[in-house]
DNA sequence: CCGCCGGAGAAAACCGGTTTTCTAGGCGTC
DNA sequence: GACGCCTAGAAAACCGGTTTTCTCCGGCGG
């Protein structure tokens, strides 16, 4: 009987009643049993003819059907701002992978300033097409956080702090800075530059309330700052212009990797030598730091594990749980290359330059 | 009447039905008209009356029952190799935006070799998630290509070539090699070392038979070849190689980014001087090159337009129209910048180079 | 005056699941 | 032996669209 009613062309796709006929049972059957209905009682002989079933015919449930019944899209979307900027690459990288273990889909959306992204992830969620939203890119007034908090729609913030949401999925950033002045610290530096982001960034601000806290505990001089765009051009700009204005500076602390690829640039630009005459540290480790001139001495940040602590704490809200914020584990951790090393004077701060 | 049976409370959800009554028609009607049906005949003022309801209540079909009813998904997939390659983030941005432009959604997925990705792309196509597949990992024997031609799935290859697959979207390649050969032949350079990728990727054979052709053409000798991954640790260990066994190579040209910068990286560790000792040129531009020490001569590639036109074409596969190769136009252009220069002996290419 | 035709839209079937409700039979109990 | 209760599964309603078919009505030709 078994032999005889399974098609022998494939016949396309098999779907739920398909399985139910070629078990003997009926489809609500195979589904509850698909779906660990506790309600459902099943001899376990059935159960298992069931599940050969839905073997034999290799049957996959139609996504769109289950979304209509009510059931999950097993779907979600993920916003960031910039897919070029590896930093949001290996978050990506961790979300999709960590999504795939879950079984969910990853949609992707880019924030590019020209289309209107918010009118996109939006539309995603009203079209039924995703459970769930990871946001990589909550500027403060983004048109998306006027409407996130009605929507009934699950999310998470990623690398972003969006105060009183509960719903901040972050990393150690304070600590990364504390890691890095100390480094600094720890080869002599008193007088420190920061390349820091765009204004009112969550990343941003807290890299630079670690690095001016932790300057305070450690008595040296308030560390000079200017900001720039997450990218090469912008670390340029802002070491640049920190490099003219201060002359005294021994190190350069960057925010994140592009930057501090600009920052060596600009120093070299300037005629000054690394390490010996100017320190570079960065944010964020890649493989990439490696392989610069000078190896680039940075701070590794678990950012794939951001990624998939993302999707973890989308996926608890999904399951019910209420939002709460989450501190990736994993202290930051100083990979120390050939861009720092003892300031030039050995002096503190003020000491002429002496070339040797 | 309108103002009446309008809801106050924006009652969650609305759905065809809904807008129907709101129109006072059926809503097959609305379906219908949305859809632009044309063996539907419907007065003019109707057609408003029904829009207009659209609007005010912010119909957003479900995409779930849509997908279901037999319709598409309006959504795509997208398979890379490695997200955090700078190319196929920028292949990436473009196919992700071409698609919002056409009105689909993009799903990701990254061929880690870890998970079994082809398992996951084809899980994707069974559940009838998305109409149609952007390929850029095809590698030959990638298990997906086994089961592409069976199943119906509308697909394309990107930046790799399949033959007779009629489904391949790729660059002007060989063109490119050309272009950065003839750069460095104008400096006066003849001995050239190329840092080749892994072995059987179309882009890999198409660059190096790109290169070996235009150095037979141009009667130099053949260019010494070592291949590696396409990062940057796969770069610095083919130079490396390259240098040891061919102190005679005045320039090198890389086959991605992320090597040139891993061959820069060697080249300094060999103490030798860029450019004044060795040339380095490398296929694909992004911003980052311009701020590498030195600033890097590299060949800039359509990416964008690359992730684009695949769009395009697989939209026209959904469309109805048979598969076709597609050359992404643009020419290769050089962007010169600090790593090439003449050769150290200085001796013009016409000079009959003696090597000692 | 009647039948036919075409325009405008109504009705209904269907897509493939999920979930709630319903039922047939077997067993223990009084 | 009648009753009720479980067990194991059947039946049916429903999700929100798409698409095919059907109906109503007015006008026109014969």
């Amino acid at each position: 009987m078994r032999d005889a009613d399974a098609p022998l062309h494939p016949k396309q796709r098999s779907r739920l009643i398909d399985v139910a006929n070629h078990a003997g049972v009926t489809k609500s059957v195979v589904s509850r049993v698909l779906n660990n209905d506790h309600t459902l009682s099943i001899r376990e002989e059935t159960r298992t003819r069931i599940l050969d079933a839905v073997r034999d015919l290799g049957y996959q449930p139609h996504t769109g059907a289950r979304a209509l019944a009510g059931a999950s899209t097993r779907a979600l979307a993920l916003l960031i701002p910039d897919l070029t900027n590896p930093v949001y690459s290996r978050i990506t990288r961790g979300a999709v992978q960590q999504a795939r273990v879950r079984g969910f889909a990853m949609l992707l959306a880019e924030d590019s300033a020209d289309l209107s992204v918010d009118r996109q992830f939006a539309d995603l969620v009203a079209s039924h097409r995703v459970d769930g939203l990871l946001i990589a890119s909550a500027r403060p007034n983004h048109p998306l956080l006027g409407m996130l908090p009605d929507s009934r729609i699950p999310h998470v913030f990623v690398n972003r702090v969006v105060a009183g949401s509960g719903r901040n999925i972050s990393l150690q950033i304070e600590a990364a800075s504390q890691a890095a002045l100390d480094h600094l610290l720890a080869l002599g530096h008193r007088r420190i530059g920061h390349v820091s982001g765009p204004e009112q960034l969550a990343p941003t601000v807290s890299r630079r309330a670690g690095l001016l806290g932790a300057a305070v505990a450690a008595g040296i001089p308030e560390p000079s700052i200017e900001s720039g765009e997450f990218n090469e051009q912008g670390g340029f700009a802002a070491a640049t212009r920190l490099l003219a204005d201060h002359p005294d500076l021994t190190a350069i602390y960057a925010s994140t990797l592009n930057q501090a690829i600009g920052v060596l640039s600009a120093v070299h630009a300037a005629g000054l030598r690394i390490p010996e005459d100017i320190s570079v540290i960065s944010y964020d480790d890649l493989p990439l730091a490696g392989f610069l001139h000078p190896p680039l001495t940075a701070i590794a940040m678990p950012l794939m594990e951001l990624g998939q602590a993302a999707v973890d704490a989308l996926c608890a809200q999904l399951e019910g749980a209420p939002p709460e914020d989450v501190l990736v584990p994993g202290a930051p951790e100083v990979v120390v290359r050939g861009s720092t090393g003892p300031p030039r004077s050995g002096a503190p701060a003020g000491a002429a330059k002496v070339p040797s």
